[in-house]
DNA sequence: ATGCATTTGTTCGTATGTATG
DNA sequence: GCATACATACGAACAAATGCA
């Protein structure tokens, strides 16, 4: 019969076994590989898991086993599961390779993606405390803000908030409404190049905003980045924190 | 007259008298009492203070003058207010320094605090296919699983999940039963230095384990750290991933 | 989804004590 | 003594954010 024929097949003994009785059980073994493949870009953002099928009988467990995985790394956010179609891993789950020299658009491109920015806010206030601290300058001087919202192909991936010293960098509000990037407007006076000097990683649950902004839910953590940009002579030109949305985003340090 | 009213209230006197005419300003004698109370632990670090309404009944003054004195120690840092919360002590944050040398024993000691640790599992076990890519061993190896609730003052600061490659590190499972710290335990197998080569950092919610361990609300995003050791020779040591509470912890990227 | 209670934020107006010249 | 300026303190009302039922 069917069953027959099935147990005939060769029995392609699981090529990568699970452990069984690790105290670990099989579905989460199998989500953390899953999870570890995906993201070392394999199957790439947008390509297509292995058939449920083809998964049970890579781990040797049963397809149920497989599911369990599955779900997990779906609520996760990390696969999309199509009824009929497939697994597929969404196009947008990109690392966030923090460096001394990250630049938003050379960040995105290298994840071949077209970078995009919407300015939300531009204008001069005053420095709040934790401003000031940060800029080292004293509190309620003149700093220019913006806030920016990054995207990816169209698919929101950041939401930044930047401080700049307004008396350092004279000029600066107007070359920022009209350059198309950060760094441009920068040159434009003066500031040749710049370093991030110390980034500071938090999370924390967005608010409505923020969630609506980034299309995340509000269950989902965001990850809060702090940084400060220094110029090559060490004066601090940048202070600025950043959003991002989890699963979608990670950040990656390589000292 | 409306003076003489007041006057004759029962007046339930200030419990806690301020003195008028004394010199010194009553926001100031306010102020400075609310600062020797939190720096006695009352109330504690990510404790509440009582509202405004409640002080300025307390110190019998109006709600505009103990404002004045919450508007001083916020500016200095010691308590924190949000609209529509109330006033609240921050709670003392632990920067996470991520560098190339980082030592859980030494990053709780600069922040002037007593490191310790809990061994919640010790065991050798087959490498999982996601350990198995961390390490660069093939998969079904033996390595040795070492979980860790790491304790800064005896709050809980992290949770660690440690991977090492048994065959590279023979007699490690027991050093790590002996010894003290990982660094130590690392030394006896031979292991005189380790570099953190690249760490990945995402956020999500814990799950009931996770909360119960790090001692927080389970709505609270934790920040989760994937990171691979090398020693000097540049072979791969270990493979862990961690799992640190917000917003007690931050992770500070140095490149 | 909606309304309600609680709490902080803001803006009026008023009065008084103190330092200055 | 007097006028002025400033910090301090009180009172009332309303706005805005939050949490909860």
């Amino acid at each position: 019969m069917a069953k027959n024929e099935v147990a005939v097949t060769p029995e392609p003994a699981a090529r990568e076994p699970v452990l069984r009785q690790s105290g670990v059980a099989l579905w989460r073994q199998i989500a953390h590989a899953l999870r570890g493949e995906i993201g070392a870009g394999h199957p790439a953002p947008g390509g297509r898991l292995p058939t449920e099928a083809q998964l049970s009988n890579r781990f040797g467990v049963n397809r149920h086993t497989v599911r369990r995985a599955l779900e997990e790394l779906s609520r996760a956010g990390l696969v999309r599961v199509e009824q009929g179609r497939g697994s597929f891993v969404p196009e947008d789950v990109i690392d966030y390779t923090v460096g001394a020299r990250t630049r938003f658009s050379e960040w995105i491109r290298r994840h071949n993606k077209e970078p995009s920015g919407r300015v939300l806010r531009l204008l001069e206030v005053a420095a709040e405390p934790a401003v000031a601290s940060g800029l080292g300058i004293r509190q309620g001087a003149r700093v220019v803000l913006l806030e920016r919202l990054g995207l990816a192909d169209g698919t929101p991936v950041s939401l930044g908030t930047h401080h700049f010293p307004a008396a350092r960098l004279s000029g600066l509000l107007e070359a920022l409404r009209e350059a198309p990037t950060i760094t441009e407007a920068l040159r434009r006076v003066g500031v040749s190049d710049y370093l991030r000097q110390v980034t500071r990683v938090s999370a924390r649950l967005p608010d409505a905003r923020e969630a609506e902004l980034l299309r995340t839910p509000r269950s989902r953590p965001l990850l809060i980045t702090e940084n400060i940009n220094v110029d090559r002579a060490g004066a601090i030109v940048e202070y600025g924190t950043a959003r991002y949305p989890t699963p979608r985003v990670q950040i990656v340090f390589e000292p």
